[in-house]
RNA sequence: GGGCGGUUAGCUCAGUUGGUUAGAGCGCCUCCCUUACAAGGAGGAGGCCGCAGGUUCGAGUCCUGCACUGCCCACCA
């Protein structure tokens, strides 16, 4: 017997139990043993979050659609595993724990590695875990069992085996390049980390006085200061202008040093004076340009981005103090040519926004588009041919060109990262040549020279290549293991765009690389099938990537502008199911979802509805002891019950097609109009007849198919509101349910038998019917107590229709009688016609001539503007002849119906004058 | 500099391969506390589908141009 149900749904009463009880019960843990030929496969990786990590709306978002999928799948027979990790966050954390340190008046430097990488261990444990219980307090059904820290002992010696066998294969290399600095981070990053804003700055044009004559050559920069560290002037060989310079050196100012005038590509003859400074060490192009001639590379700044002994006098300053004081000191010395407005393309750290320096220095890199020894494509090349073969597919589709353009273009990855926490470089210098020796695990003497003078690099990996690795790694890699057979390649990735470049290609990467002689368990069915798809060594076969989450103006969200909204607050304010029921339903491809919490309160209002509905059967379960949801027999019911039982099964076959193609909106929207619409609105008001019969085996039958019904759409609404439906699954069974969770109960099957055209059809009239009577009530303003008795002209079919559920369209409609009479009705004022009936409501009050002769004549000119445009198509012989004889038809069927409707409505308004 | 997307009701968005009457939620107006639900019920108003051309029997949907807008990528001074 269902328990007593409050009035009104209060979500923080029944959520946090529940997501208590899933993860007690182990209910979404899937052993490899679990899994077999009879049972399928479906798989995800979750996109680590940072142990730093906080639940944000992305997350939010990401972590609702993965759910949706991963219990759909379940409940459809699936062993549906969804591995849930978090990532170590190199510099995230560490400068975290520096944070930290800092209030405490400590510095990392002075506490020695070991201290500090001790230290960020404690606060790991301490505090790393408020991510992983925000998952689980909002319901991820993830498998706690595999739960993986991406610093782990076993992943950590994944990451070196990685490390040992790319850099004897020669794709991984240390070299002096320049790189992208980050002053305020002290480390090197990555390409991808640098972001580029305009900034309006200024474009300087220097005169360098040109040795042996009286010229000067004028060049343009709007990094003024890097001219201390310039080692030569490149003009163009073609440009004329400077023809008679080749072969001279200018004096450097303020360094008084001498320096080349170069004929170099890199000078374009058409952009400002056609002659440009050369400076190796702090400039990219310069850097290369620098190679091809042989010039000294002059660093003139620290690591901190101040000038160093190599600047002369300007040693100490800040880097954009030394341009002001170069400026001036040039302006003063009568060699500042010009000073205009420009804007400038300045790099900004991702992490810390400080403007990126690029700067000379040793570093690891990671090779993308070199060769293997034995001819083997690049790892670039290779991931490259995977998404244009189709064995990894993107949704929405234009991801694929993206990403495909940027493989296209993807330079050698700098993976050596100058901090503490991470994944440490296994590399070793001999103290005596500076040999490297590259191991698994620490050597005992150099490889090169036998040395045991040995010290270990001191940089960590770059996060995002432990990260890279996750999806073999994860499941038990370098060993070959059963798990890989089984959930490599996972079927499914869902993840932000944000990280398409940072993580969804260097998954692609590595694991076409390290998994190339992978194969896949084929005895036991995956999700999706991909049968067409055979290479096995892509991490995974879809990627759906997700839209960004802004706030309801449309602005990204961003801590700075303080317009952030935390799904915890809106989770503690309407729910969780109302929450991701949002995002679910907000979720339509390609376009960013404006989050609004006005539409969230309207998904707590649908929760509501449901709380309700099942308080309404709850009810009426305790005057027919025993019912339970125990499926009925396809024939013999009423109308209603085979029309709800054809709508249950055609919105689960739509939620299926839905899904099936990542269309979470339409699926949520779909579950929304059939309990509300359907189920609400029309099936329980129908069944309330029946419910209050004297007769007990009337009251159960309805009772029986109400209970199923509303059974099978908390099933079907379980993937998106797993809480509600829990509770209300559990209180549908007393406390008693044939399976410990809902979410291990099948998703509604989708029956075909029980879609039932005609019979919908038939419902549909009657709904037209009893909405039509309350249109004429309302327009009549009939008082809302008073029944009033309707008459009705109709065709044979529709008068039996209508007479065998005369007691619904009383109950409805609030109808007292139903007459039926044998001509059309269109002359009597206020009355209704349809193409299948004509209807009046019998009521003394007089009608209102103007509003209705007002609503008559709108009608008519749309009706009249249609039949136009109908008759001038039938009428055209090139329609006729090319448009599908469906359409044809359609159109000549909606003309007659029109005909008679315009018919009607004309003497309607001829009665009203 | 390259690339991608958006423009449909007051607001936020759907609208499958072109096909008969362009939809939803919120908001708005009218009526109703009817014994599941006022976080509710019933009814209603509201749209030259950004602009201009073109293709087609037929265009919100395809093509071209324009306008506005957002995003991403980029080692050129």
């Amino acid at each position: 017997m269902p328990h007593e149900l409050p009035k009104a749904y209060d979500p923080s009463a029944i959520e946090a139990r529940w997501a208590e009880y899933w993860v007690k019960e182990r209910l979404f843990e899937v052993p490899a043993s679990a899994v077999g030929p009879g049972r399928p496969v479906f798989c995800m990786q979750l996109p680590p979050p940072n142990v730093t990590g906080r639940l944000h709306m992305g997350h939010m978002l990401n972590h609702t659609q993965m759910d949706i999928m991963a219990r759909w799948h379940r409940m459809r027979g699936f062993a549906s595993m969804w591995l849930p990790g978090t990532d170590h966050a190199g510099i995230a954390t560490q400068m975290m724990v520096e944070r930290q340190l800092a209030s405490e008046g400590k510095q990392r430097r002075q506490m020695g590695r070991e201290a500090f990488v001790e230290r960020v261990w404690e606060w790991k444990r301490h505090y790393g875990g408020a991510i992983v219980e925000q998952m689980k307090r909002v319901g991820d059904s993830v498998d706690w069992s595999r739960e993986y820290f991406t610093m782990d002992e076993n992943l950590s010696r994944a990451v070196r085996e990685v490390f040992v066998r790319l850099y004897e294969e020669g794709l991984i290399y240390r070299g002096k390049y320049i790189v992208n600095w980050c002053p305020r981070c002290m480390t090197a990053i990555s390409d991808l980390e640098v972001v580029h804003e305009e900034t309006p700055g200024k474009l300087y044009e220097i005169k360098y006085p040109v040795i042996g004559t009286n010229e000067f050559i004028t060049v343009a920069t709007t990094r003024p200061e890097t001219m201390l560290g310039d080692t030569a002037v490149a003009v163009n060989p073609r440009d004329g202008r400077y023809t008679h310079l080749h072969g001279k050196r200018v004096l450097l100012p303020l360094m008084e040093r001498e320096i080349p005038i170069i004929l170099d590509e890199l000078a374009q003859p058409e952009f400002g004076t056609g002659a440009v400074k050369v400076t190796p060490a702090h400039d990219p192009n310069d850097f290369q340009a620098g190679l091809r001639h042989n010039l000294p590379q002059i660093d003139i700044m620290d690591e901190t981005a101040h000038m160093n002994q190599n600047a002369g006098s300007y040693a100490g300053l800040d880097r954009f103090e030394a341009r002001e004081r170069v400026v001036a000191d040039l302006q003063q010395r009568g060699l500042l040519a010009g000073m205009k407005d420009y804007v400038v393309p300045v790099g900004k750290c991702d992490r810390s926004k400080d403007i990126v320096e690029p700067r000379l220095s040793t570093q690891w890199f990671m090779a993308m588009t070199k060769q293997g020894k034995n001819g083997e494509a690049s790892l670039a090349a290779r991931a490259r041919e995977v998404v244009e073969r189709g064995e990894v597919r993107f949704t929405p589709e234009n991801y694929k060109t993206i990403y495909l353009h940027w493989m296209e273009n993807i330079h050698d990855w700098c993976i050596s990262r100058q901090l503490w926490w991470g994944h440490r470089i296994p590399a070793w210098y001999c103290g005596e040549h500076q040999h490297i020796t590259v191991a698994r695990e620490a050597p005992a003497k150099c490889a090169t020279c036998g040395s045991t003078s040995l010290t270990q690099e001191s940089d960590v990996l770059d996060t995002w290549f432990s990260s890279g690795l996750l999806p073999f790694t994860s499941l038990g890699w370098p060993e070959k293991t059963r798990d890989q057979e089984i959930f490599y390649p996972s079927t499914l990735l869902i993840t932000a765009y944000e990280i398409l470049f940072f993580w969804v290609a260097r998954m692609i990467m590595f694991g076409c690389h390290f998994m190339r002689d992978h194969k896949q368990d084929r005895s036991i069915k995956q999700a999706g099938g991909f049968a067409d798809r055979a290479d096995d060594s892509v991490p995974f076969r879809e990627v759906y990537i997700h839209a960004l989450v802004r706030d309801a103006e449309r602005q990204k969200m961003s801590k700075t502008k303080g317009n952030v909204i935390d799904p915890i607050e809106i989770i503690q304010k309407y729910g969780t199911d109302a929450t991701r029921f949002t995002l679910a339903a907000m979720a339509s491809p390609g376009t960013d979802i404006a989050f609004n919490p006005a539409r969230t309160e309207g998904y707590r209002a649908f929760a509501n509805k449901i709380w309700n509905a099942a308080r309404f059967i709850f009810m009426n379960m305790e005057r027919a002891p025993g019912t339970l949801p125990n499926g009925v027999p396809l024939a013999a019911q009423a109308l209603e019950d085979r029309w709800i039982l054809s709508r249950l099964n055609r919105t689960a076959r739509e939620v299926n097609e839905a899904l099936d193609a990542y269309r979470f909106d339409e699926a949520a929207h779909r579950v929304y109009t059939f309990f509300w619409g359907d189920f609400c609105d029309w099936y329980i008001e129908l069944s309330k007849l029946r419910l209050n019969a004297e007769e007990p085996e009337v009251v159960q039958a309805a009772l029986a198919v109400l209970t199923t019904v509303f059974d099978g759409a908390l099933r079907m609404l379980s993937p998106f509101m797993p809480f509600i439906t829990e509770e209300l699954w559990h209180a549908l069974y007393g406390d008693k349910p044939p399976l410990k969770s809902i979410a291990l109960a099948a998703f509604p099957e989708t029956d075909d038998e029980r879609i039932d055209e005609r019979l919908e059809a038939e419902m549909s009239v009657l709904q037209d019917l009893i909405v039509s009577v309350r249109q004429i009530r309302h327009d009549l303003k009939v008082e809302p107590k008073v029944s009033a008795p309707i008459r009705v002209f109709a065709d044979d079919g529709v008068r039996r229709l209508i007479e065998e559920n005369r007691e619904a369209v009383e109950r409805l409609a609030n109808v007292s009688g139903i007459t039926f009479v044998d001509s059309e009705l269109s002359k009597v004022a206020s009355a209704r016609h349809t193409a299948r009936f004509d209807v009046v409501v019998e009521y003394e009050k007089k009608v209102d001539t103007a509003a209705e002769r007002a609503r008559l004549e709108k009608d008519l000119a749309k009706m009249e503007a249609e039949q136009a445009n109908a008759r001038r198509q039938l009428a055209n012989e090139q329609f006729l002849a090319k448009a599908p004889e469906k359409v044809v038809e359609g159109l000549r069927k909606r003309a007659a119906e029109l005909e008679v409707l315009i018919k009607k409505t004309r003497e309607a308004l001829d009665a009203l004058a």
